[in-house]
DNA sequence: TTGTAGGCGTTATCAT
DNA sequence: ATGATAACGCCTACAA
């Protein structure tokens, strides 16, 4: 593989002028520049990342470690929204994925290290509360879609699941709704309990009582092996005697089963029956008829916001025991009202 | 940041006694050996990849690059399979996406030669033919997901659609149905061409005519910009004279939509009408009701094996124009019959 | 504006 | 079984 050394050569230079050249270092002479630009293309030189990390300590590489990355195929988003940032700003991405098993996070760790990596982002594919086993390294590291328990302060940056279902609520109350279903998410998800209290705190201000809702759990037990009622429960909710207007639901895919169990039941969507979700995850809102009116979860601003927070971090920006919180818009479709 | 000679010094050896004993290379007195191996954890030792690297040129990290991680979430399982066979042999993984766009392509190329990675892992996030702009390099690469236009003989990795819808077909074919509708994916896809082809070889094999199917489009246009007319083509098809006792559809997105269109149409699922799709897209497949009956992409078999064929051709074997396919079972559920 | 010398952390080579 | 020394490709520091 040619080095720096053959580029010198051939360009009749020392190697130092080309690692100038390389690095775009001020004080030479445009020809020579130009002599030099000319040999690198021409000998296809590409310059040694490995090399310059050892000598300079300071890395381009950040890496990335994942939880379920199969679990919540959607949340793929923030990773490309990480990438993306990382393109426009010349670093280069290191990934690895835990499977949720705590060896392997330190494990990943050690590797990272191994690498030298610059900084981390601690990507959880679920809204949750972590408490990463970094080592007792001193690596730059931002926590992204979780927040870290309370004692030890990482920078994290979260979706606001409150807003987005407070926000939701109240543009399904502003249609005229007065009868509310709702089917909860899996209570063990921290988004399950924002969005819940948020959906109270609205139907509460909007003056309804608590005969007015009917909550219902749609989902229970261990995270990836969880038992589904929702088929169930939307069915004996829709056609219970005196039935709600509207069904929220904990997120789209619930909402993608409240749709089959109205259907079901003859019921029409959005005349009989509005129904909304949460996440935008687009693979079910976009392909239900009529589409879903939903919040959306800001995934792919999460990650690259995510990283240019890190690169923050790097860079010596004391953003330690900093939360930064990213709203989910509510997206209009057609099948509420 | 902790260095050999730090190990060494602290553990009165030579530096390179330490690093046989790092890499576990024979001619180390055990006691001798776990002296060392006690410092390096007391001193928290991690070796530097950047430097070895630089001295052996043998690279322990391999490239991943995407085209379109964004649209088919699904697929990142893919990416999951590879990452998992990279911990199994203690290879890291460096991600890059190209979003489509060639330039980009050329550019990461060149990134990662700049960390001098092992060997690349090209991944389609659907099925079809390319030709990678890989530069002149040499670098080992295998295509996952598609294969080489004819004339540059990557080894690739592929799905065997064919196989799939053929054995799918039958599937349907057996339980009794004679009158079958089918909507195709976008015929711009490779996955469409094969699938199909392979329902109308099992539908000939059995017997039938040209007027016992009934094959609708279901989208056309460019990829990722599509015009979706499954829903209304599913109601047309479904509610037609004589309609088809099964539904095949090109994939489990389509299938998704045909429940939404039969149920609105009165229909019960199998009772009325059996549907099947492709892919198994789970988030889809298991959350309809009845769970929908398809052949199962094998994802992750594809990124783990095709891991493992970049590995061999690392190691000098010669799989140029070797062009692997892996099965798609048939997952029978509740949907058909 | 350009060059020289030295060193980063590691492995390879050759001695001992 | 162990060590001394050179070398990998690059950058830093300093000199010219």
């Amino acid at each position: 593989m040619v080095s720096i050394v053959d580029v010198a050569k051939a360009a009749g230079v020392s190697n130092k002028t080309v690692s100038r050249v390389v690095n775009g270092e001020p004080n030479v002479k445009p020809a020579t520049k130009e002599r030099v630009q000319g040999v690198i293309r021409d000998l296809g030189y590409v310059p040694n990342m490995a090399a310059r990390l050892v000598r300079s300590s300071r890395s381009l590489t950040l890496g990335i470690v994942t939880d379920f990355i199969s679990t919540t195929p959607y949340s793929g988003d923030i990773v490309r929204g990480i990438q993306e940032w990382a393109e426009e700003n010349g670093r280069t991405v290191l990934l690895a994925n835990t499977n949720g098993d705590r060896d392997k996070e330190r494990e990943i760790w050690r590797t990272f290290q191994s690498h030298r990596i610059g900084g981390a982002l601690y990507v959880s594919m679920y809204h949750r509360e972590i408490s990463p086993s970094l080592g007792d390294v001193a690596t730059p590291t931002v926590l992204v879609n979780c927040h870290p328990e309370p004692a030890n302060g990482y920078p994290s940056i979260e979706p606001n699941d409150y807003q987005g279902s407070h926000d939701l609520t109240r543009y399904v109350l502003e249609r005229g709704h007065r009868r509310i279903g709702y089917i909860r998410l899996n209570p063990k998800l921290l988004g399950a309990e924002l969005r819940l209290s948020a959906f109270r705190e609205a139907v509460r201000e909007a003056g309804l009582s608590d005969s007015d809702v009917d909550i219902r759990l749609g989902m229970e037990g261990p995270i990836g092996s969880e038992t589904n009622r929702v088929y169930s429960q939307a069915q004996d909710l829709l056609t219970g005697s005196n039935p709600p207007t509207a069904l929220m639901c904990g997120n789209d895919e619930i909402a993608f089963q409240a749709y089959l169990a109205a259907l079901g039941a003859g019921l029409r969507i959005p005349e009989d029956i509005s129904i909304v979700g949460f996440d935008d995850f687009q693979t079910v809102s976009l392909a239900l008829k009529p589409e879903l009116t939903t919040a959306a979860l800001p995934y792919y601003a999460l990650g690259y916001r995510g990283a240019d927070r890190l690169m923050r971090v790097i860079e010596g920006e004391k953003l330690r025991e900093d939360h930064l919180v990213l709203e989910c818009p509510v997206v209009a479709r057609g099948s509420c009202k």
